[in-house]
DNA sequence: CTGAAAGCGCTTACAG
DNA sequence: CTGAAAGCGCTTACAG
């Protein structure tokens, strides 16, 4: 097998006539504490440029114990909501010299143990999660080792982790109170599947929370769990369903962007038209909403700030873990903007 | 700084009494072909079971040289051709026990250079490359070393790698051949900058070889390279400058999704209407697409069978390089394909 | 100002 | 069948 063929501390070293740990020094921005001579760290700063000298990652990290590596793990990487979150964490760690490592769980528990299992493994120094696991035991295992370690998008209450979430709930209950001040009353809730996530639980009860403010009741036949892997055939039959039972809803309020396409392409195919024979908000914001005929009233959360926000909290566990320290935990919450267009009748 | 609580090798080869290599080999799977007993084997087994054993991967990789991680950079991970790519990436590895480490470039040379230069730093075992660069210097560089390496979406030809790319030019081709038959006539060609880049180049030339064919006169006026900066402001003056010079094509040919959101854009706030008022055929295929009113037109890139195919040629490097031999360079060429759609209007 | 040496936790000839 | 030992390329007390 080829070992590259990169030249080594101690070659540096040789042809300089001075010892590896000088060269390290240097290297490392040390020189100036440890008091060698500027002359010194200028001949062994040029060196290396000239030898084009790489230092082994993993014996550098074999003997610090760090990787400069974050790991992410989330479902779906090709989910435009997780794929611009990659995109805005990679931003916020690569400034400080880090990558990423980015995983998806497939909505798979199994899975995701298995990842995040992996890249403790690997020594990543840190993870953010976006987890789909009902249960939390593997997260307990990763904090009893002081890991760094941040929750996102979805959070679990019985739980002391770091968390960046939005608040679904409020934001919900805003979608959810926009569709009631137009004037209707059958509203329907479609989350989607494994309906225990907390996202979807919590817009469910936001949700809820518009329809008892305005004292509307609830009804279960208006609340469904779409199953993730068929989305558009759930609803289109359920549309089929709730129209020969004359029971249809005159809105919709749908609780992510996935379920929303199908929303979209099953609504179409019964010959429907929205706003007109039904209304409709959803979660998220996607390129499409905007310009789709009509355009989708969605609600939209600050992905960027979610992805900067669990950085920092990273970091921050990364330095004092470097100490041995332990930090409190902080949960952060931020709050989402509905933009209203116009898939929303305006109802007598 | 805490060293991860983890049993070493040696603190299971103490526990049972046995030498590390013995350990060593055993959990490599090499016990039988080193004969250890059976017996001995499953000692070992379930001690490192019991004892939650998990080798350093730092060790490991400096004692052998491999991290099992794997390189992708792309010029932007949110955008979604790139984030199925991903995705299609990391299935395709993580079957074989592979890690993903995924970079943008963001259309920047030096930032592709960079990240480059670290992923070989941190030693992963094989890149995956999709280049903005406009010059080889880089990419021959790693070749030099063996470095197992393919090329995708984006080629060179004026260099030896591996690469897997599609059939833009005719894919294009096809689409606005797919135009003219429509009846059409003045049909501009819209790429997106850098305009140096090959996919860019080569979809340009397909939409050139198909009015050369039909022997309709090109005209500089109707192919523009859009600015990625500022894709909707240029678009939006494009059509503006076009009506006021009474030089309106009849249809477009748009070589990305990006650029076709921002024409879909353009075009509907300048007032016009597709097809009726202008037709339009993207590269490319996003959810949007489908659901647009009407429904868009465009040329599907198989996105699964590039990344099989770059993951399939970078693994035969990796093996072949662990025995310092090298390989022929191979270069795999797709097919695309055109889904017609309703968004091309059929002139009398 | 500078260096010899130990140690990080693996793998792998080599020896018996 | 099994083990002692060297080596991978760094970093970091420790000594002078």
């Amino acid at each position: 097998m080829i070992k590259s063929n990169n030249v080594s501390l101690a070659e540096i070293a040789m042809t300089l006539g001075v010892s590896k740990t000088l060269v390290s020094m240097v290297l490392n921005g040390k020189g100036d504490e440890n008091g060698i001579s500027r002359k010194t760290q200028e001949r062994v700063m040029e060196s290396a440029k000239n030898m084009n000298y790489k230092p082994n990652q993993f014996a550098r990290g074999l003997s610090i114990g760090r990787s400069n590596t974050i790991g992410l793990v989330v479902s779906d990487i090709s989910n435009p909501f997780y794929s611009r979150m990659a995109r805005s964490v990679e931003d916020a760690i690569s400034e400080s010299g880090y990558n990423l490592m980015i995983c998806s769980s497939d909505e798979s528990e199994k899975k995701e143990m298995k990842l995040l299992e992996m890249l403790v493994n690997k020594q990543v120094d840190g993870i953010i999660l976006s987890s789909t696991i009902n249960s939390t035991e593997h997260i307990k295992n990763l904090m009893n080792e002081h890991f760094p370690f941040v929750l996102i998008d979805r959070a679990y209450n019985n739980i002391e982790t770091n968390t960046v979430v939005v608040n679904n709930r409020s934001g919900a209950k805003e979608a959810v109170e926009h569709i009631i001040n137009n004037g209707h009353k059958r509203i329907a809730a479609l989350i989607i599947s494994p309906a225990h996530i907390s996202t979807q639980v919590d817009r469910l009860e936001g949700y809820r929370d518009a329809l008892k403010k305005y004292s509307i009741p609830l009804n279960q036949y208006y609340q469904k769990v779409i199953p993730r892997g068929e989305i558009y055939k759930t609803l289109y039959s359920l549309l089929v369903e709730w129209k020969s039972d004359s029971m249809m809803p005159t809105a919709l309020f749908v609780a992510n962007n996935q379920l929303a396409i199908g929303c979209l392409e099953a609504i179409r195919n019964n010959g429907l038209l929205i706003p007109r024979d039904i209304s409709l908000v959803s979660f998220d914001d996607i390129d499409l909403f905007r310009l789709y005929s009509p355009p989708i009233t969605s609600v939209i959360q600050p992905i960027n700030a979610i992805a900067r926000n669990a950085v920092e909290i990273l970091f921050e566990n990364i330095k004092t873990n470097e100490n041995s320290e332990s930090l409190p935990k902080k949960h952060k919450c931020l709050e989402t903007n509905i933009v209203i267009r116009n898939s929303v009748l305006k109802l007598a």
